[in-house]
DNA sequence: CGAGCCATGTAAACAGTTACATGATTCT
DNA sequence: AGAATCATGTAACTGTTTACATGGCTCG
């Protein structure tokens, strides 16, 4: 988390709710929390000095954070220390190990919801794929102008990167949910519906 | 957490102790927790009636849990409602679509650990996936025999479908962390080390 | 003036990790 | 006797989600 809003603002300074509303957007798939969760850690980061706030004045209440040099330095110490990937805890494999509890029906409905969003996920992904590849990315653009020019082909290969690995999870999930549906044509064709044996 | 517990106890009765063995096997791919997690669990499930405690009178403190009725209903209601995969919010993501923050030698080092990391785990699935498939996995022959053999087919199946859709993931991310590598050599030779532009 | 968005937050609960504590049994 | 393993737990902390509270600004 702390790690994502440094990176976020590399960018440009943003207030919490702008950064909110960027975890609605493409950036959500990288990383995502609700604003429950960002304003306490903007305020955390700001008194750690790893951020400035701007209160601006006009009327309303409103702190506009930028990262200073010692969040950049805290955010390049993390980069540069490799980490083991965390073996994905996700449920759907708990629930599709133990699918024999499930009704067919039911694991049948399971199985197409796992397809349709797995497949949704990757269309979403693609669209965000190719916008980066032709750098018609908005928010990749502003990000390039912050850069100087001999690093822009290096973020913009790290991002288009980062997409792929996501879309191609996002791909592999959609065929082997795919797969799930045609083991149970299988399985319910060679016995019927509720089972006598073999 | 709770139904992990629940389905892992659908196979045999066993200690909290024994859980937490089990999560270290091929098991712990699927779910995962530590000690201190399970044990205040089991006594909750147990409190809640879905669980059996049948304290071993054998001289040592000793607690054997069991699943009841009430607990494989809870197992099969959770079961038969559909719910949509939670994306997956992996911190290896946000590492590397922000790798331009690391020097050159730590963005390679990450994805040489990360190609190491996936590979490993897809080797392990696949060693696991071919025990499964020709009924040698130990629990998995003892769940079978605690089911009716026209169900054998079925429970096998699931198992054996949840390995290979986690086996291809890692496969799938070994693949991409190897890309990486070869992006990494692309934008190396481009620009040399420490980049003048173009 | 009301709807909807901008903007910042608090409270409570839930989930998960790390570290530590304790003692019994079994094996060498 | 000592080491390893069996066995159960507590405490403190970190991270995350859900629900709620508040009020200003903007536009029709």
């Amino acid at each position: 988390m702390k790690y994502a809003l440094l990176a976020l603002l590399t960018r440009t300074p943003m207030t919490g709710y702008e950064i909110g509303k960027q975890f609605g957007t493409s950036v959500g798939f990288v990383w995502h929390a609700p604003t429950s969760q960002i304003y306490p850690e903007l305020r955390r980061l700001a008194r750690g000095g790893l951020l400035d706030v701007d209160e601006m004045p006009q009327g309303r209440r409103k702190k506009r954070y930028s990262i200073t040099e010692a969040g950049i330095r805290e955010l390049t110490d993390w980069m540069n220390q490799a980490t083991v990937p965390e073996p994905s805890r996700n449920a759907i494999f708990l629930r599709v190990a133990y699918l024999e509890w499930a009704d067919p029906e039911a694991a049948r409905a399971q199985l197409e919801l796992m397809a349709a969003t797995f497949e949704e996920r990757r269309a979403v992904l693609e669209s965000v794929l190719t916008t980066l590849r032709n750098r018609t990315h908005p928010r990749l653009a502003e990000r390039l102008q912050a850069l100087a020019p001999g690093e822009h082909e290096r973020a913009a290969a790290f991002k288009v990167y980062a997409f792929e690995g996501m879309m191609e999870s996002a791909r592999q999930q959609a065929e082997w949910a795919r797969q799930g549906l045609r083991l149970l044509d299988g399985l319910d064709t060679e016995t019927p519906p509720r089972g006598e044996q073999a």
